[in-house]
DNA sequence: GCCAACGTTGGC
DNA sequence: GCCAACGTTGGC
């Protein structure tokens, strides 16, 4: 059974226009321990992701993408020219994980703002930890969301 | 650019 | 193991 998650990303680092160009990316640099565990233990392939804009105007869910591989090691955790790098990371405890999605739809943004406000969406983890990189979403959540976003 | 909330570090 | 200091994130 597949499941749902909400990936954030800079847009001016990388977007989901990146993404579709792309095709497919590596969701590297992922550096804080609760994002790290939902990846290497919980996010499975064939789930679905809500992409999210941060940092932006209008901040917002501008898309779906799918994974397509399972937690690997994340290698820029060991590149030190990489700005994701970390020195305690080796071979035997690569410390940072990485999975594999796949671009699959992108639609008009949906505004936080619009997601604090819609029913359904109250318990929805961006509208109260906006730090989480990775977050779990409801069956439910991801269904109103991806409504909203192909509205029109 | 501000600043509140949050996560991490390190001295004790 | 506590917690103050510090650094980072991210909405506004």
């Amino acid at each position: 059974m597949s499941r749902y998650w909400l990936f954030k990303t800079e847009p001016g680092s990388y977007s989901i226009d990146d993404l579709k160009k792309d095709g497919r990316t590596h969701w590297d640099g992922i550096r804080n321990y609760q994002a790290r565990n939902l990846l290497r233990d919980e996010v499975s392939k064939g789930d679905k992701i809500l992409v999210y804009h941060s940092s932006t105007d209008p901040v917002g869910v501008v898309g779906i993408a799918e994974v397509v591989r399972e937690a690997y090691p994340d290698p820029s955790a060991q590149d030190p020219s990489s700005k994701y790098y970390d020195q305690k990371a080796s071979d035997t405890d690569p410390r940072w994980f990485m999975v594999d999605i796949a671009f699959r739809e992108r639609f008009d943004l949906v505004p936080l703002s619009e997601l604090k406000e819609t029913k359904g969406l109250e318990d929805m983890v961006v509208t109260k930890r906006s730090r989480l990189s990775v977050q779990p979403v409801t069956r439910e959540e991801f269904e109103i969301v991806t409504k909203l976003g192909k509205r029109d």
